[in-house]
DNA sequence: CTTGACTCCGTACCTAACTACGTAGTTTAT
DNA sequence: ATAAACTACGTAGTTAGGTACGGAGTCAAG
């Protein structure tokens, strides 16, 4: 299989496979002709990224599970999820946040009735 | 006052400040003497920076902000703040979606009296 | 046997929101 | 009056996760 073709089955584009080489979260393949081949085992990695890129991990962090022994890091990686739960709970409020102050802000506007918008004149103040 | 005073009591870097002016965020005084000279009015913009940064508008949208005329655009800053909230809901959707995810191979591996990592298994197949 | 499509590789570019650096000028304290 | 501290300004670097480009090599079809 050519890199196209793994990109293809993968859903990813050539370039970001590259990028994943280079950031070593994937192997590349030896070339005795110049053109490299990939297997099956490839597309499981691309599938395995694409799934720890879904739970919150970074790229970095994928690198990291990718390293680890399955039966012997068990507890290691348990705690990178569990404090990778902590990031994303934390992201959450502060977006929560976010949404709760905007929403305050653009409900003012619907019932206010002066002339001023009540979402600039509310982001002047302390709050 | 000078930018570092402005920085201190504005409670944001002076190179910070430098940044916002560059992007017309906030408007440069004129220098008789070399030495920029900061007003009040220039504390309060950073915190109308600040208080738009807290409701998850990006420096570009609170440029928009800031030009906006509180009278003539209430339409225009309303839509805008909309589609804001809009933006954050969904980034909140996929955040939690993340979580969910990773809390259901957390718990697996908690459960789990394999000696493979369910975690790190469960990030194989397909989701 | 040459054209076109693909591949390899290194390097540069992209966005966002800063942060740091270097040089030159200015102000303040001693 | 001179050194330390601060300011102005332009430019470059940072992080994350890619995306794009350009030149050289390879391969299959006609």
């Amino acid at each position: 299989m050519k890199i196209s073709e793994l990109a293809n089955k993968a859903n990813v584009s050539v370039e970001t496979i590259r990028y994943y080489q280079r950031e070593q979260l994937l192997d590349i393949p030896s070339n005795q002709t110049g053109i490299r081949q990939y297997a099956l085992s490839h597309i499981e990695k691309l599938q395995f990224i694409k799934n720890a890129k879904l739970a919150g991990f970074s790229i970095a962090e994928i690198k990291q599970l990718i390293q680890f022994d399955s039966v012997k890091d068990r507890t290691t990686i348990l705690a990178l999820s569990e404090h990778k739960k902590k990031d994303l709970q934390i992201k959450i409020q502060e977006l929560k946040s976010a949404m709760t102050f905007l929403q305050s802000l653009v409900k003012q506007c619907k019932l206010s009735e002066q002339p001023e918008c009540p979402i600039l004149e509310g982001l002047k103040g302390d709050c």
